[in-house]
RNA sequence: CUCGGGGUGGUGUCAAUGGUAGCAUAUCAGGCUGUAGACCUGAAGGUGCGGGUUCAACUCUCGUCUCCGAGA
């Protein structure tokens, strides 16, 4: 077991208030944890991001184990003082990559909206996949080289370690959506096995936390979700496929947080927008991490709150590149209290997209953290008060 | 005025053997859920003008307008 400690404060149905306590910091949940993936969250510093009360970030380690390497990073002894950040941060184990350069990069999958953009026509660019899974460990090509790497439990964990993460994740993988029962049993064996070597491997008192597995077939994920938490493990990641629609997202979580310790900490891997906050919560989730927001804000997709009037089919969201906000006047979100809202017109930052000026990207990402950290903190607030069901009702009038 | 060389989407293009007008960029619109991708997908948009030859003209030809260069 490594240093945490998690205190659950206040629970009301299903959820749960607390505080996650690690070297670097404490963590009030349910929380967001931003992506910082090649040790900066794109286009925000770490100054941003103490700023944004952001509190605590999310690393990659195949990414950072290519550039700049460990020897870079062992030389300031760790990643918080390589990138100036001394908040906690977790560090995600190259697991996502198996599938992201593997099965995603082959079908373009990714892994919830493969099956809402079927009817969108694909890159024609044929890219062959960049991951091959063995029992002992998973080659991954070099993003930069032709360099095949083997990742194994054990390299993700010394990975980690020179890293300097205050939370590790165990080296699993993350299957695609299409995989068939027959695929995911196999693989979750094998996840399950890494699990074993990740903890056998484990060395410092680096908090870790076990992924459960098993795509959207309720045996599996029950399966997972026991053998993870009979594991010891300081905490639990959801990971995978998490079904063909929120309706099945949602069932996968309910199947899962019966089956695992409730006095430890639920991380849901790679999931917030609006409606998943919400929902995820809603069953237990203490933790969301998610690139959405700064991957959309980089094409201009800014969070609105719904009273300030989103697109028809995304009420919490605008596109401030449209036409329409040439000469807008008015801030991104007309209740939030950023400094990008308090500062600048939807009109400039329009602007600064079309002349492909850089602040458009820190505008929009600032904004976009704001956002969600800022709900996130409404949500446990209202877990407290008991007001939560006010608050979603408030936010997703029509029950998503 | 003379001689020469040009006029192809908004812009660029020594892209198109007389035979489906291409590419880039800009424009417009979608999309992105443990970041390969400040990207991907889609749409709209053109042969300066008028004749002639031909089954068929951006292409050959005549005229005209216009731009550039040189000369007077």
């Amino acid at each position: 077991m490594g240093h945490l400690k998690f205190k659950i404060n206040s629970e009301y149905k299903h959820m749960r208030t607390g505080v996650l306590e690690v070297p670097h910091g404490k963590i009030e949940t349910p929380n967001f944890v931003p992506v910082a993936t090649k040790a900066t969250v794109k286009a925000l510093s770490s100054e941003d991001m103490k700023e944004l009360n952001s509190q605590i970030l999310m690393c990659n380690s195949y990414h950072l184990y290519l550039k700049p390497g460990l020897d870079v990073i062992k030389k300031f002894n760790g990643l918080h003082k390589f990138m100036n950040w001394n908040g906690p941060i977790m560090t995600d184990s190259a697991g996502f990559q198996v599938f992201s350069l593997g099965f995603g990069m082959e079908h373009f999958a990714n892994k919830i909206g493969s099956y809402f953009i079927e009817d969108q026509k694909q890159s024609k660019a044929k890219i062959k996949k960049m991951a091959k899974v063995t029992n002992k460990g998973v080659w991954i090509d070099s993003i930069y080289t032709k360099e095949k790497i083997l990742f194994t439990p054990e390299k993700s964990m010394r990975i980690q370690e020179a890293l300097g993460s205050d939370i590790m994740i165990a080296f699993d993988e993350c299957t695609s959506p299409y995989a068939n029962k027959k695929y995911v049993s196999e693989s979750l064996e094998r996840t399950h096995k890494w699990a074993k070597r990740s903890l056998d491997a484990h060395k410092t008192k680096q908090a870790l936390f076990g992924v459960i597995q098993g795509s959207y077939f309720k045996e599996l994920r029950i399966k997972s979700a026991k053998f993870i938490s009979n594991s010891d493990f300081d905490g639990f990641c959801i990971g995978g496929s998490l079904g063909k629609s929120k309706a099945e997202m949602h069932k996968i979580l309910e199947w899962i947080t019966k089956e695992i310790d409730p006095e430890k900490p639920r991380h849901l891997l790679g999931i917030g927008v609006v409606e998943d906050f919400f929902n995820g919560v809603e069953r237990g989730i203490d933790l969301f991490d998610c690139v959405g927001p700064t991957r959309i804000a980089r094409a201009g997709l800014v969070y609105v709150s719904p009273e300030c009037g989103g697109t028809v089919k995304n009420k919490f969201r605008i596109k401030v590149t449209r036409t329409e906000f040439e000469m807008d006047k008015k801030p991104i979100d007309c209740t939030c209290n950023c400094k990008v809202c308090q500062n600048y017109s939807r009109a400039y930052i329009r602007h600064l997209f079309k002349s492909k000026e850089y602040l458009a990207y820190y505008l929009t990402s600032y904004h976009n953290l704001h956002f969600v950290l800022n709900l996130m903190e409404q949500i446990r607030e209202s877990i407290k008060t008991g007001t939560f069901f006010e608050l979603k009702k408030k936010w997703l009038s029509n029950n998503i």
